[in-house]
This record gives structure tokens, sequence and C-alpha cells, in this order.
DNA sequence: TGGAGCATGTAATGAGTTACATGATTGG
DNA sequence: CCAATCATGTAACTCATTACATGCTCCA
């Protein structure tokens, strides 16, 4: 039994793959396309992921282009990774909450700051809602399926709840 | 202008000791119950960071009792850094979904595969969702501060959201 | 044709997790 | 007083972010 596991970016990369073969650099641009602000991916992790899942053989690089530009290609082993990853127990979910955390020690705060504080917040917030329902409706008017709007539903109900516990925020002070 | 910014776990702890000297095994039960879910910390990063702030001055360990179990206090630099975090600009927050990641290659699942994984974790939400309310409850009943409750109202929030979207998803198929 | 700005990759650092080691405690 | 279990800390590893380096392109 082969150890082929991997972690959820390099399946994610792998995911990609299947679509053909791919630079870095693409990848990670159909990364934050395909994936959102769910599952982010940086340069530097999609580089050492590749070059990782290259020395285990679950990808292959292809010849280097200019500037060291090489694409990338799933092998079949790479493939039976990213099925295996398909059919994995998900991983627990993280939620960190930076505005959770500063509340936590509301009490050293005066309450101007705090004021502000939940304001800017509000704002960064609707903000991001407001990107996501535009998203939505583009998403919509071009005929998108219901499968891939789920990412931007997530989305909209996440931030809507934010907003709606941030207006409970203000109410305590 | 001394450079004495921490990151937020070191601020956390900055924080929790300004109750009085504690040690890092304290501090991590006093960080989960106090933190919860929204903010975790684990026994090596609270040693890691009690270390690092030890060297800079922030704290100051006290004697070493039995197996090296000693209390840190908080000097005036660290309160000043504490200080300064609080006063600081918040973090973007991450949510990382994993289900997310998962869905957003739902084509490469067979629907049997995807209805367990929507069961599952519908019932993982659903626990936390009534542990939230149990401890809201408890904390009611026990006279808890409104404030200490934000936390607790967000993450029943955040639940019962989750909940609803996952119905969505089950709709969507 | 040269330099401003973008494309692409890499290195250094920081944060978080898992696995481990071992000293205390306590019920039988 | 021995074994099981809990308490406490450490080390090794994986993952993520920030800062950097440098090659390309294209327009003035």
């Amino acid at each position: 039994m082969p150890e082929h596991e991997v972690n959820a970016t390099a399946a994610a990369l792998l995911g990609l793959l299947d679509g053909g073969p791919a630079t870095g650099y693409a990848l990670v641009g159909a990364a934050q396309e395909f994936l959102g602000d769910f599952w982010t991916v940086t340069r530097s992790q999609v580089y050492r992921e590749l070059a990782a899942m290259a020395d285990r053989g679950l990808v292959t690089a292809g010849a280097a282009g200019p500037r060291d530009r090489r694409p990338y290609e799933v092998t079949s082993l790479g493939r039976a990774a990213f099925d295996a990853w398909l059919h994995s127990d998900l991983g627990p979910e993280v939620v960190r909450v930076p505005l959770l955390l500063r509340l936590a020690f509301a009490d050293r705060l005066d309450g101007e700051r705090l004021a502000e504080l939940v304001a800017d917040q509000r704002a960064v917030h609707a903000e991001r809602l407001r990107c996501y329902r535009e998203l939505e409706t583009a998403a919509v008017a071009g005929g998108t399926t219901d499968r891939q709007l789920l990412t931007l539903r997530f989305g909209i109900r996440y931030e809507t709840g934010v907003l709606e516990w941030l207006d409970e925020v203000e109410a305590v002070r």
C-alpha cells in the first residue's frame, strides 16, 4: 500500500492540473480564480508543493522555458493521489477571527476605540459582501452552474452573518 | 520608537498574564477557556512565545519548580507591548473551509459519496452548535456579562449559517 | 533603446501541528 | 509500592507569509 497522501493544497494543484499542464504561476492564478478566498494559495506554496510532488513522482516537470518557466503535468500516480484525497476524510475547519481575540480584551479598550474598531470591521465585511454579490449576479448572468456558485453563496452567508453579529456587538458596547 | 510588536498569540498571552503570573501549562488552559475555538493556541506555541518574549524582556521567568515548571510574569515593557497590540490594526481574517475545497472538485465525486460528505459535515456542525448553545445557557444562568458572550454568539451564528448553507448544498446536489 | 512596470521564481522567516519524553500522582 | 494515568515541557516537522531577486515586454 503506497503512502501517497497529499495535503489539501497539493491536492488542489493536482485537481487543477487535471485540466492540462500548467506552470506554477498559472496555477496560482487558476487557484485564486477557481477556489477564491476560502482556500488561498501563495506562489511560494505552489512552487514548494510542485517540487515536492515532482520528487514523489506525482507530477513531472516539462522543459524549462524562459526564466525557468516550466509546465508541470500530472502523472497517473498523481491522479491516484488526487483521487485518494478526494475520498479521504475532511480535516477540521479552522476559523480564526482576529476581532474576537481583540474583543476578548475589550475591557482594556476605551469605548471610542472600540467603536472605531467595529466600524472598521463593518466596512471591511460590507465591502466583501458587496463584492461577492456582484460576482454572484455576474455568474448567474453568465450561466454558471449552481455547483460553482456554492462558494459564493457560502461567502455571502458568512459575511451577512458577520455583519449581523457586528450589530449585536455594537448593541452590547 | 521601540519596535515592540508582538503577534496575536503572544499578545493573547500577555493579556492573560495581566491577571497574574502563570506557567505555560496554565496559560494553555486559560487560553482555551477564555478564547475558545476562535483563537486556539497549542502548548508548543505557548512555550515558544514565552521563551521569545522572555528574550525580549516582555516577560520574566520565575524560579523553576518541579519539572522546570516556572511561572512567567509580565514586565512593564510587556504591558506596553500588549497595549500597542491592543491599539494596532487587525490582521485579515482567514476562513479556510476544507469542505469548500472539496466541493470545488465535486464533479469528480459520485453522488453517493457527496451525500455522505454533506451528512458528515452536518453532524459535525450540528454538534458544535448544540455545544455552543449549551454553553450559552449555562453562561447566562451563571450571570456572565454580555461582552463575554460575544464569542459564543459568533459561534452560534456561524454554525447556524453553515447548517443552512449545507441545506443549499444538498438542494443543488 | 532604455527604463518602468509586470511576470515569475526563490529564499528567509514565522507560525502552527504532531509526536515524543519524562516527571508527578494516585487508586488498588 | 507498583502500574496506570495525568501533567508538563520539548523537539521535529509541515505549512504559510513576507520579502526579495531578476528576467521580460512594451511604450515613450
